[in-house]
DNA sequence: AAGTCGCATTGATCGAGATCAAGTATTAGG
DNA sequence: CCTAATACTTGATCTCGATCAATGCGACTT
């Protein structure tokens, strides 16, 4: 829980940054982009540190460069739901909002590329690119909200579990540029209670559930994070995800 | 089921509209009114009609001028998902994307104030107003959506059915300007089916809850639709809400 | 007035997932 | 090497909400 930080040593140059086409510098030219480069910094959090707690005044805005974060609002008597996973390229915070509604924690070792959120809002009003990319990214992560809210309200425990290997695997597999078919194979970056705190189940049954995907052999386990995939294509149907929205009358 | 519509005999000037200012249109001045007049037109939707349906081709966007309409998913075997409420001002349709993920249906007789897609997304790109107010519309979309995944995967049916009654309560106290104090009074605008779509519940939860509400006293039901709230902290206190978002270790 | 349709309520029972409670790796630290 | 801590798994039991099944009730139709 401590919130210890190490600003990078070696800043990246935005021409060579990972993330360059998908964050909310993608739409940018080389002008735009001397305009960011010039108030961005880099900061490095350990897993299980907090970026950010809900409620607090936030006076940074960036993007995930690498590692994942998360999401999450807590009850008062302590139930707890994450609301969304940040990965590289994500980006955290809200312009023109003075605090997070959220807790954002580190999963992973977790680097951002941070701006002084009055200075980037300065810039994204005079900079349409900003404002048009972080439009396309906002709207994608409702459709992603939207889709776990069918997820939570809807699906048992095992499609639960079911649907979330498959983001995971999808999402690492397009990371590598594999194709998600036979033979998949990843690493879960949660632990077993993020993974309940995200499906809106107790640790106990995310471990039962996976316990008997494994029996059923849909899923292998190499040790508890490290899950390969026989056939993507089963997985698939246990998550009983229809992702082309059809519906059949 | 039909898909009966009507244009309006007698459309509104955007001075006269009632939601010009919380609208996609609000950060809009004269000049761009006008453009946006130009392509705007009327239509109005029966109480069950369906607005878009899940994965077909979205021709048209536009604002909700009046009425209720809700958003959903559906699973291959019927379970269905409420993901949102369109409400008058909130947007209908994601522009730069062809087809609408959900279904949109009629919850009450709805006017759209709709554009053709392609009008709307060629004006979007000399317009930074619209593109800006659209941002922000989205972004608080996003913070419900969110609100909402705390609800589905964390809350009791009793929380779930208290929080939505006071969503409705304060919502339906804005638009009037009462303050939500003591002796409110409001009409749900969902059936028991539709409740239950939006909260994760069966019909027989949402009926049963409800009447455990009423006998309790924190509600007073003057029909199945029309409901009265004595004390508003009791209610919001049933919900759970700590909407300050704080959390206490 | 009787019948019917859609919507809502209420009751009885069942079951998926929560809760309570051990027990088993794996890793870190002395 | 032993101890402790953390993360995970497994078992027994309970409970909340789902399911199955009637019943109520207002609005239309005939």
């Amino acid at each position: 829980m401590s919130n210890a930080s190490v600003i990078l040593d070696a800043p990246l140059r935005c021409g060579d940054c990972p993330i360059r086409h998908r964050a909310v510098c993608a739409y940018c030219e080389a002008p735009q982009l001397a305009a960011l480069d010039a108030i961005k910094s880099y900061r490095t959090f350990k897993a299980g540190d907090t970026i950010a707690w809900a409620g607090e005044p936030l006076v940074t805005v960036g993007s995930v460069v690498s590692g994942v974060a998360t999401l999450s609002r807590t009850l008062a008597d302590g139930r707890r739901q994450m609301v969304g996973l940040l990965l590289p390229s994500d980006f955290v915070g809200r312009p023109g909002r003075a605090s997070s509604p959220y807790d954002v924690v580190a999963a992973n070792e977790v680097t951002l590329c941070q701006f002084r959120r009055s200075a980037f809002e300065d810039l994204t009003r005079s900079t349409p690119e900003l404002e048009r990319r972080l439009l396309d990214m906002t709207l994608d992560e409702l459709d992603a909200a939207r889709e776990w809210m069918l997820l939570l309200g809807r699906k048992t425990a095992r499609e639960k579990i079911a649907s979330l290997l498959a983001i995971v695997a999808r999402r690492d597999a397009a990371l590598r540029k594999q194709t998600p078919k036979n033979g998949l194979r990843f690493t879960l970056p949660l632990t077993r209670e993020a993974i309940a705190d995200y499906l809106g189940l107790t640790i106990e049954t995310v471990s039962r559930q996976i316990s008997a995907l494994k029996k059923d052999g849909i899923i292998v386990l190499e040790d508890t994070r490290n899950v390969r995939v026989p056939d993507f294509a089963v997985l698939l149907d246990e998550a009983s995800d229809d992702s082309d929205g059809g519906f059949i009358v």
